[in-house]
RNA sequence: GCUCUCAUGGUGAAAUGGAUAUCACAACGGUCUUCGGAACCGUCAUUGUAGGUUCGAGUCCUACUGAGAGCACCA
């Protein structure tokens, strides 16, 4: 519809004479104002040297004697706007074309037949899998569903840090922890951390965290500590101390398999983990033997001089020759490419505290692989924030994603307390409320934004909130399987006899439920799912609210098969536009 | 100090250079026990400041103010 219409209108501003005019044709905001609009009367209007009503009046006489097909009426308003209202029969085809698409309704094959490689959350083993993770995840995990919407074949990855520093503090830590903690040198732990480490010693994921914490919190002291910290780091990269590797094994699994729980509770499954372990000597290679003068010595480490391009200075090898974080991240973008040699794209996905950093990384790369760095993108989402300006939970330092699920799922349950349903139903439906709750909060706003966060004002379950959404589709499923039983609607194929559309009234669910696609196109080619989140709650709205002034299911009327059919149009788009954000709709709630 | 982001009701957000700046939360007032109340209806801001570009600016440009992030051996 809308080609159709800038076609017209192109047309006719040709024949007037203006032929580069950049002409827009957009929905108005208000729905009074039609369906489509365009503002090319106000373009074209200084070209013609005529006012914008003026040529607004031309341009519509000859849109009028064209008789575009399902265009009811064409009006001219404000300083110039022509607007466009379709006809009856526009809407009754897209709502009954809706439930035939049902899945793929809205999808497009913009990128058919790419390969895209999207590497996110990148949770580190011996570390907390942190809100910052769940962020990364969530907008990861959209944008895979958005590109995979568009045709394409994805493949999500994981890159996690197990070699490095980090790793260095858990393992002293968990040592030493572990010694003080059985030999009960308690001058050596803070008291906090003991305690803690006490409650969670038969969890070993925590008991590992907390390991860090402490080791962490030992090397910022800058004593002998750090140097023991420092040689560990040296022997973990080397990999040769037997006793160390086995220790080093069982943390990272311990780490890993804690993060597979997380991921299947969130809906993501990553096609192949990638480990600084593996990829940090062929970074190394890369850097000290076939990138010449690219690098270069300074104070005895091996430096990239960002300068030179605007961008700052690195060091990729540090001054007692152990690779950082820039070398591995070199040999992992090669890596990539050399396991899928035919990725069209390869993207990264970040919290944007890491934009200049992977703006020299990847200034580098284009210098030793080209064709790698032009494939691979980074794109930064924002951090999460919190209201009253510390990361602090009641309980310690960062909050752990789990600790939030599990503090959703909490709230949820309250309020689902006297449903009448199986505990292990409520348990379920707790964690998809939960992480729909979350998952909406975090996607609502524009991809790149910080989120202040407020855990009572942000994950509502009301109005602007992700199970609102998910309630919204529930009920419209339910009437739906209402009118089924009361036989206004037999079956689906029936449903379109029999769905006539026999008032004249043309509802606003119906004026925008057909939007859904062209919402989808634009979250695909900005990266961002705010703009469908902001349109589902439209269309909920839209929807509750006509829910409260019709009778959807009615047998004796003749509008009650149409209106079923507008709900079950509206349980479809809310369903698939929820699935692409990575939400989940439960049976019942 | 340098570089990069950002600034919209009490709060959190939306708005391709277009029409009367949209939505939710909170607050206050109402519907109501229905087809599923996690609902519906109503009241509540001239977009940080000052200039500029444009027929038209929350949106683009300049300066200022304020906030955040990054800037050599962490990831």
């Amino acid at each position: 519809m809308k080609n159709q219409l800038e076609k017209a209108v192109l047309e006719v501003l040709a024949d007037l004479g203006v032929t580069d005019a950049k002409i827009a044709i957009e929905h108005p905001e208000d729905l009074n104002f039609g369906d489509y609009s365009t503002n090319a009367s106000l373009v074209a209007s200084k070209k013609l040297g005529l006012n914008p009503r003026q040529t607004a009046e031309k341009i519509v006489e000859k849109l009028n004697a064209k008789n575009i097909l399902q265009v009811e009426k064409i009006e001219i308003a404000g300083p110039g706007f022509i607007n466009f209202y379709l006809q009856a029969d526009f809407f009754e085809i897209e709502v009954k074309n809706i439930p035939k698409l049902g899945k793929k309704y809205g999808s497009n094959d913009s990128r058919k037949g790419e390969k895209i490689l999207i590497e996110y959350t990148d949770p580190n083993p011996f570390k907390q899998f942190h809100i910052g993770h769940l962020m990364s995840n969530s907008v990861g995990e959209t944008m895979s569903r958005f590109i995979a919407f568009a045709g394409a074949e994805v493949k999500r990855a994981c890159y996690s840090g197990d070699v490095g520093l980090h790793v260095a503090k858990a393992i002293w830590g968990y040592q030493k922890l572990d010694q003080n903690y059985l030999a009960e040198k308690k001058d050596k732990v803070p008291v906090y951390d003991r305690e803690v480490a006490m409650l969670s010693h038969d969890n070993e994921g925590a008991f590992w965290g907390l390991a860090y914490t402490f080791g962490s919190s030992e090397y910022d002291k800058e004593g002998a500590e750090k140097a023991e910290i420092d040689q560990l780091n040296k022997v973990i990269f080397e990999g040769k101390d037997e006793e160390i590797m086995k220790l080093h094994k069982a943390g990272k699994a311990v780490s890993m398999k804690h993060f597979e729980e997380i991921f299947k509770k969130l809906g993501t499954k990553f096609d192949r983990y990638y480990f600084e372990s593996e990829v940090v000597k062929d970074g190394l290679t890369i850097v000290t033997e076939n990138s010449k003068g690219i690098f270069e010595k300074s104070d005895n480490a091996t430096i990239f001089r960002g300068e030179n391009y605007g961008l700052h200075t690195r060091v990729f090898v540090n001054s007692v020759g152990v690779p950082t974080y820039e070398t591995k991240e070199l040999g992992l973008n090669t890596l990539k490419f050399k396991e899928n040699p035919n990725i069209n794209q390869s993207i990264i996905i970040t919290a944007h505290e890491q934009s200049d950093y992977f703006k020299v990384v990847l200034k580098a790369l284009s210098l030793i692989e080209p064709e790698v760095a032009e494939k691979t993108k980074h794109i930064s989402h924002g951090m999460l924030r919190f209201a009253g300006g510390k990361m602090s939970s009641r309980r310690g330092d960062v909050i752990t994603g789990e600790s939030m699920i599990s503090d959703v799922e909490e709230i949820a349950t309250e309020k689902i307390k006297e449903r009448v349903m199986t505990e292990e139903e409520k348990k379920k439906l707790a964690e998809i409320v939960a992480v729909g709750a979350i998952r909406y909060s975090i996607l609502k706003q524009e991809a790149g934004k910080d989120i202040i966060f407020d855990f009572e004002k942000s994950l509502s379950f009301e109005g602007d909130s992700g199970p609102y959404l998910q309630y919204t589709c529930v009920r419209a499923k339910s009437i739906v399987e209402k009118a089924k039983q009361a036989g206004v609607i037999g079956g689906f194929w029936n449903m379109f006899k029999t769905a006539k559309k026999a008032e004249t009234e043309i509802s606003r669910v119906e004026k925008i439920i057909y939007r859904f696609p062209e919402v989808v196109v634009r979250c695909q080619t900005e990266y961002s799912s705010h703009f469908m989140a902001t349109y589902l709650i439209e269309l909920s709205s839209e929807f509750n609210s006509y829910y409260a002034n019709h009778k959807i299911v009615d047998k004796t009327e003749v509008t009650s098969p149409y209106r079923v059919a507008i709900a079950q149009a509206t349980a479809q788009v809310l369903e698939n536009g929820l699935n692409l954000m990575g939400i989940e709709v439960p049976e019942k709630m």
